[in-house]
DNA sequence: TTGTAAGCGTTATCAC
DNA sequence: GTGATAACGCTTACAA
């Protein structure tokens, strides 16, 4: 009676197939089994509507074929066109992903491990940026953004290069009063580095530039404040501006429209992340472009191929330059 | 030797402190247990590193406190949002989300449910297009937007509310001449009620209104092509446009401005969905929002307090309008 | 190939 | 509360 109601086992199909438990296990495994076999196995399967128990299987392999991801949200285009990508490659090599957000707490991040720990997953790939735990965790863990430890690598993009490649394009274009606005919190990560490269090139070519970061918990008040501040008649005292992020850039040129100052032709803008419209139409801004693709391949690989050996603790993967209607090239009208 | 590297399990738990293995699991499983007994059990997982393992206990117990989630992308803001927010209200109830993304793939979706069911997860929370395999994967099941069954229930937003919103507040805001355009797959869905809802109210006021589908398969061009051909001396023929999504809208308005028509004063647009600019801040058109969090709540209630008896297979959540620059309303502009 | 059996880590159920 | 033991469904090893 509950018989008939409980899902099949292997048991189940060998009964029905008339053949051993073993050529069973053997047929869902990959193992050689005589064709005729292999048939009947399948055929029984297919009739009792069996499928493999993973969690039977989990438990004897100690292997779940689950990598967990952790995010700090998916309310940002750049981190869910990572979750994005993330997905479909792991999905690619048979894997399947366990999503945790964080809403960037602390603590949400440790309970958020330790839960991964006990659900067994084979890895972690985190944007994470607690260091407690995650050695503690004892099992592959791949970081994005931000070095945790030597043993622990951290896959990023050319964070330092891209804030080169900026200044780069930016001078190229004719600016010389260049200007560099960064927002985040204190935390400590990769990305940082983009105004150290911003700096490094500016210094190189010899061209005046201004760094200014501002604590994101204060929102635009500050930036709009200190933008205000450097605006005379109508005039902005810079004619380039680098941001590091898209995001800040459409917040700072939306204000900056508002006081009249024209984009790109008062004064030309680069942001970084290589956001696009909707994520799939033409990018919102001229911007260094993270390889989004290639950093989800990155780090699929390095946590599936688990091997302590190489032990190169930064990838750093290269970044391009895009241009999207906030710097002086020609770009091509979207009529599209 | 060996043993000293493998995890340790409750039985390790129960020698180290000196406890039946029974006492240790009684703890782990809040079941009443003496307050000292308690302690030395906790101290002594502590002093090991122990975690339960959640595969054992899947296997023992049948449950597996993991919901799976699939949505076709998360290369889209309201998916995004949506998978954000289902992602935190499990969380908040102690669940885990595997989520799988099928990029609109008939085939990715049942090799996605059959993976699913190996996967033993004790529901499935899913916004998908195929009609096979749901039925027969004998889980829990919660369909996003689309009906699949009387025996499937379905969450959504009241897309027929909303249209018929949409085109009363078009009028409210002095539009006569209405359009209706929509671009999506022929595929059958709830969001399709849009339309209807729009030409209802039309009806009932009767005022005059076009309804214009269009397949997304052939991109901007055919629609590009039918704004010009109701584009006279610079003039549209429409005074007021509900679009099907806010992506159509913002592809649109883009289209028109190059066209000089300006919006709002030409035409007012309202869209649909709510995305907000890079997620939180302001609405990035006029539009009919989508309750997110309440449709994720709905989801994780639906699928994690599975009772068949409750059949009320259709749950249309009410939808709200926002102005967003895209009408004739007065909007707090955006110094922030 | 077959049948059998041990074991993965938990939970549940005994008698004590 | 203890201790022992039988499941849960699968893999693996073994002898036949």
């Amino acid at each position: 009676m509950r018989k008939s109601v409980k899902t099949p086992t292997m048991k189940d199909v060998a009964r029905e197939a008339g053949v051993a438990l073993g050529t069973v296990s053997n047929v869902f495994n990959g193992a050689p089994v005589g064709s005729e076999y292999r048939r009947r196995v399948e055929e029984a399967a297919l009739r009792l509507g069996y499928s493999v128990n993973s969690y039977a299987r989990g438990l004897r392999a100690d292997r779940t074929n689950t990598i967990a991801v952790i995010l700090p949200t998916l309310q940002n285009s750049f981190f869910a066109s990572l979750a994005n990508a993330i997905c479909l490659e792991l999905t690619r090599n048979g894997l399947r992903m366990l999503l945790s957000t964080t809403e960037y707490d602390l603590e949400a991040e440790s309970a958020c491990i330790q839960m991964l720990r006990q659900n067994r997953v084979d890895g972690i790939i985190g944007l994470t940026y607690s260091e407690t735990k995650v050695d503690m965790a004892g099992m592959p863990y791949v970081s994005i953004d931000r070095v945790i430890s030597p043993s622990i690598p951290c896959v990023t993009s050319d964070n330092y290069g891209g804030g080169a490649l900026a200044a780069r394009k930016l001078l190229e274009l004719g600016c010389r009063k260049l200007l560099y606005l960064r927002t985040g919190s204190t935390v400590i990560g990769e990305t940082n580095k983009r105004g150290g490269g911003f700096a490094a090139e500016c210094s190189m070519q010899d061209v005046d530039f201004t760094l200014k970061s501002f604590n994101d918990e204060y929102g635009m008040e500050p930036i709009v404040q200190y933008l205000d501040s450097h605006l005379h008649d109508g005039r902005l005292d810079f004619d380039g501006i680098f941001c590091s992020t898209d995001m800040l850039l459409d917040q700072v040129a939306r204000f900056l429209r508002q006081r009249s100052v024209r984009i790109p032709d008062d004064v030309q803008m680069i942001g970084f992340d290589g956001i696009r419209r909707f994520f799939k139409g033409d990018y919102i801004c001229s911007t260094i472009v993270q390889p989004v693709e290639l950093m989800a391949e990155t780090c699929v690989d390095l946590v599936s191929n688990w091997n302590q050996s190489r032990l190169s603790a930064l990838i750093s993967l290269p970044v391009t330059y895009a241009p999207g209607g906030t710097t002086r090239e020609q770009v091509l009208p979207d009529g599209q």
